[in-house]
DNA sequence: CTTAGCACTCGAAGGGCTTGAGTGCTAAGA
DNA sequence: TCTTAGCACTCAAGCCCTTCGAGTGCTAAG
């Protein structure tokens, strides 16, 4: 069941107004800003039909009405054209992430400090999930007796580090002993693949005492599975508070007492990610359709960037049910394109990027 | 010129008051949650004096009084009596700081996150100023072609990373020299003393074309000079929003705005350490005396942690002025001794923490 | 110097009125 | 059958007024 051609329009041109002016919209003043040929009267037959479909609602009888969360998802899926990113605003995101490159974590929190600033709502971005990237070195370096950075390099071209303590007796020779074993070992797994038992299996014949070797394997074991941690880098929530919508105290705080919590998001992002359509698309949740108590005033634009061939991340934006989707929806895409263009040229080649 | 012995109690009793319930407290019902030996109408005499003499503020003719900055400084300076923790909440902040062990990073997230869960207000953890310290080890690790680890390792114990890009005809045994080079060439300059100058003259003997030469060293030298900057770790803005004085929006986006500027804050706190007192010291800055535009609604407590003997951060708590100074004071040192610990027994030997 | 007593102040809360933006309905016209 | 002019109706917002009471400051007596 969809819209016929008339209310369409008109259901388009009261989301658009809306968006723009956070003031309910009304018959007349819908009117004198889009060129319909009807009169006041006609609109507002329109108008209430959209009611009855439950398009709209009205926040009193004598007011203009208000997109419906059924209203906005018909916006977003058939009524919204996505724009096309201005040069100026392409060359500002593009000059704000080139900065940083090959770190993910900085690309990351780059690319959600660019959307944040460009679209003016709260921004996410998920670092990927690397479960299912495979281990393509593991280095132990004694930095000093007794303390090892544990560097981890992943077949997605990723690296995580974590500084661990061992046995300071243990000698820088022991450790690249056991360190060659674990990485010959688990090369080529993939991190679910990794336990304590296929770990402790492959140093099963090295020349070392066991009760060190526990400690070594234990803490080599903690810092491949913290590569699998997923973190979520949020941005700009403070613009919200400009916003007429969180003017309500209480309102802001339920969305911030969420956010706070970004644990909690991350899962969200995690769950939602597996029901995604293909790569580069963008998936919208408007307020009741997040299941994530506090944000039910709010819509969640997200979408997936890639770092491999099964390995992706997500970044979003989280702003008020009204918000300028098709602005969002197009500066996210750009920022997709440019993190999966960093990242490619990561893995392979470094080149000028645009 | 400090207080007579009654007005003291008598402020006291009015910031303590308010403290608590946030509302402009009236001489009677200053009587009956303290046990004066006065009648109301005498309090009224002194609770005008100490308005007169700028300690306290009347919202309006017919409210209770309010402390004034001057009342809170007075306060702060020789009325309020320090806390001692209860064992119970020592044993909350030892246990969420104590899950994090080495990793300098994690162990200021987890001590800002417990200090402000503990307080209820904003807490505030800055990094080390390390440029006074001193290089102890570089190593560059080739992850892959073109993609190197460079790992410093500071004189405090601390060690950073930086992933960056070296042209990837470079062999791992060629930046295995340069880096050695370089590592002698630095070992044991402060991190200000190395200069893009001192690391080429590093290398001169190197026998590598000056073209390779030079990118592997500016890199290098960005990644010791990255080791240097201070970064700012910002938990619990959500909770302002519970506060009956930021009920009112404007105020609230002021200081989120403030703070969303963590350069700024860390710019700030930088400099205020340069006129701190001796180490252990706490220092309170009250609403008109913060610098920062956007905090004047705020008090900022701050102590400083040490790394070692000279190398110090930060931490601190923001809230409102009528914040409960005598908590945040008593809960903000037992974190700094806490970090104090976990810093000195990472430089030397693990021990179990209390 | 203290205190009982009292007049005074002033914000908060509530009621009633007005205003006007906006709707829904009706009946006539295309 | 759809459109539209016209009109009655609704209801929040704004304003004024009143009441209430918590709290003060002052005065005069102890």
């Amino acid at each position: 069941m969809t819209l016929e051609g008339r209310k369409k329009h008109i259901l388009q041109a009261i989301v658009d107004d809306y968006i723009e002016t956070a003031e309910p919209v009304a018959s007349k003043s819908l009117l004198s800003r889009h060129p319909f040929n009807l009169s006041s009267a006609t609109l507002r037959n329109e108008m209430s039909d959209l009611e009855q479909l439950g398009y709209l609602e009205q926040p009193h009888t004598s007011a203009g009405r208000v997109p419906s969360d059924k209203g906005y998802r018909e916006y977003v899926d058939s009524l919204m054209r996505i724009d096309q990113l201005s040069d100026v605003q392409a060359d500002e995101i593009r000059q704000r992430i080139s900065t940083s490159f090959s770190e993910l974590t900085q690309l990351l929190k780059n690319a959600s400090s660019a959307l944040s600033e460009q679209t003016g709502y709260v921004s996410v971005a998920l670092t990927p999930r690397l479960r299912s990237s495979y281990l393509k070195q593991l280095k132990m370096m004694m930095i000093e007796p007794g303390k090892v950075l544990v560097v981890v390099v992943l077949s997605a071209g990723v690296v995580k580090d974590k500084l661990v303590r061992i046995p300071d007796y243990l000698t820088a020779e022991q450790l690249f002993e056991v360190s060659t074993a674990i990485e010959q070992g688990l090369c080529g797994l993939s991190l679910e693949d990794i336990t304590l038992v296929t770990i402790t299996s492959a140093v099963k014949d090295t020349p070392i005492p066991d009760s060190i070797l526990n400690q070594v394997l234990f803490e080599a074991y903690t810092a491949i599975k913290q590569a699998d941690h997923l973190e979520l880098y949020i941005d700009g929530s403070h613009r919200l508070l400009s916003l007429p919508e969180f003017r309500d105290v209480d309102r802001a705080k339920n969305v911030f007492d969420t956010l706070s919590r970004d644990g909690m998001v991350a899962g969200y992002l995690d769950e939602l990610s597996g029901r995604n359509g293909p790569d580069g698309t963008y998936m919208i949740r408007i307020g009741q359709e997040i299941t994530l108590q506090g944000l039910s005033d709010c819509s969640f634009v997200t979408t997936t960037y890639n770092v491999d061939d099964k390995i992706v991340g997500n970044i979003g934006v989280i702003g008020p049910k009204r918000m300028d989707y098709s602005k969002v929806v197009s500066q996210m895409n750009f920022v997709r394109v440019l993190i999966d263009k960093h990242l490619k040229n990561d893995n392979n080649r470094m080149e000028d990027i645009g």
